[in-house]
Parts: structure tokens; C-alpha cells; sequence
DNA sequence: TATCTATCAATGTATATACATATATTTGCT
DNA sequence: AGCAAATATATGTATATACATTGATAGATA
């Protein structure tokens, strides 16, 4: 559905304003319908993202600047969301030798087995998630870099 | 800057997965330009969107829920918006008269002063966020709706 | 070495979202 | 009319964002 038809607005509105709240909108679609598929494992949107953030380190130690240069959202608050990841055991925290103003972030056993069981369930359900082919996800993906 | 720069993706992923973090990130740049040139004004992102949605609307009688449907973000919680912008005496809200379970919300005097005062030093740069041309944006709008 | 500045992370506070539930009211059905 | 279901809004609680501040540590420089 067209954008302008889904927020009712005013047929004198220019492209440039559309795409400034058609982005907005589909990103408050997509994260709908992204924490509603990953609810009924236990964890939230923002937590699954670190949590696969640290799976692509395995090995690697990571520190929680590290973590935030990867979020989708700059202004995401790490520490808080890592304190949520410690009380689940899902994530250890602990100060780095190399600079002890570092805390260093590793996924635990159990943290590794629940992000790869919950990576297996969701991904086919999270592919479905944007309706397009793959070259006119490319066509978005070439806009968008464009357009920031 | 493409957006597996931006959030330093592994060189496999494709281009859905991609547009799916691409939109996100996105939403979020524009969410943080929009606030920061909003903040000098002394009011949020949002709850400028819900005064220009009752300057829309001037005369006719609003309610609560059509803000909401007509709202980016259809989860917002628009009664507590409403809140604020009513602790800052930009709106009222009277119990409606023709069905006692709706609220009946209009923008009064220095309400609409401020949105208008606010939307005019405003929208010039607003318009700026996005760096598209405007057959651009019309390839963005089209594929963003198709997206849905 | 002593000190200044920059950096990393944590924390405090206000605002907003996510979701369930509560309250009041209206509408539809019998 | 009487009652059940639906609707509009508000509220409670957990989580997250926005932004400023703090505390600890590291690095640079006098």
C-alpha cells in the first residue's frame, strides 16, 4: 500500500517528504514484525542483534565500543542491554587486562547454543519479512547507501 | 557509505538481509537528524508529529485513535504524548460529547502558533536529510511500498 | 614524574515503545 | 429492557532510546 494512502496524507506532499516517512513507516514495520517472530524465544530484537554481533567474533575478543559501531541504532545503549544478556547467561563481562577501561563481552555455552537455535527458527521467517526480489532489494539497498 | 561499511557486514549476506538492516539503519539517521534539528525548538520528534497532525485537522474533531492511525508508529502511545503537549498547554483534550469514550484533541492557540513557528524554521532543513533527487525518492517510495 | 586530556564504560533521568490489562462507554443481540 | 461483546482510551510494567554526567584508566605532554 502506497505510503501516502497508509498515513493519510496530503496529496500536495513532495517525494522527498514521502520517502522521509516511508523509511520511518517500513522501519517500524520490519522491527514489528521482527520482535514478533523472535518473542516467543525469550529475546528481544535489540538483544538478538548483540548477541549475533558476538557470534561473528567467536574467538575474537570484543569490547562494547566495538559492539555499538555494528548496532543498527547508534544511540543504543549497550552496557544496558549486555547487563539484560548477563542476567539471562547468555554473556559474560569482564574487564580486559590489555585496558582495564575495556570491558571485554563473550558469548557463554549456552548463549552460543540459544543464538544458533534462535538464528535457525527465525531467519526463513525473517527473510519473508521485506517483500521484494533480490535485484529490487539491490535497486534499495543502492538508494538508501545514496541517500544518507 | 554503503551499509555493509556502515555496520561492517560479512562479505555473504544478501542483498534482503541487507535492505532489511538497510531500512533500519536509515530510519535511524533520519530519526536522529530530525530530533537534533528539533531540539533547539524544545519539543520531540514525536510529539511534532502528533501537532502537525491536528494543524491537519483544524476545525474538524479528532480523536485519540486517529492520531494513532495516522502515526509513523503505530505502537506509539499517543494518550501519553498527548500528556506532554498538554503539560505544555499546546493541546487540549475534552472528553468527546457525541461518544463519552473518545477523547476530543485540538491544538489550541499557542499550540498552533508554536507548530507553525516551529514547522517553518524547520522543514528546510528536514527536507535536507534525505540527499536524493526527487525522481530518486519516487524509486525509493515505490519500492518501499512495494516492500510492505 | 606530574598533570592534562581523551577515552571507555556505567549510570541517572526523561521520554518513548511494547504489550497486557483496566475502565468506561457504546453497540448489537435476544 | 437487559446483557454480552466490542470499542476508545488510559494505565502499569518492562525494555529501550536520548543525552548528560561520572569514574576509572590510558596516553600525551610539560
Amino acid at each position: 500500500m502506497k505510503i501516502e494512502n497508509e498515513l493519510n496524507l496530503s496529496s500536495g506532499i513532495g517525494e522527498l517528504q514521502k520517502a522521509h516517512l516511508n523509511i520511518l513507516f517500513s522501519a517500524g514495520v520490519i522491527y514489528n514484525r521482527a520482535t514478533s517472530v523472535l518473542k516467543p524465544y525469550g529475546i528481544t530484537l535489540e538483544q538478538f542483534n548483540v548477541m549475533r554481533i558476538l557470534r561473528g567474533s567467536l574467538g575474537k575478543e570484543i569490547c562494547v565500543k566495538q559492539i555499538a559501531g555494528r548496532m543498527v541504532d547508534r544511540n543504543s545503549n549497550v552496557s544496558r542491554i549486555i547487563d539484560k544478556l548477563v542476567a539471562k547467561s547468555y554473556v559474560s563481562r569482564i574487564q580486559s587486562v590489555f585496558d582495564k577501561r575495556e570491558s571485554t563481552i563473550s558469548l557463554t555455552e549456552i548463549g552460543l547454543q540459544h543464538v544458533n537455535f534462535v538464528s535457525d527458527m527465525v531467519q526463513p521467517l525473517l527473510d519473508n519479512v521485506i517483500k521484494l526480489s533480490e535485484s529490487e532489494a539491490y535497486e534499495l539497498n543502492q538508494l538508501l547507501d545514496k541517500s544518507r
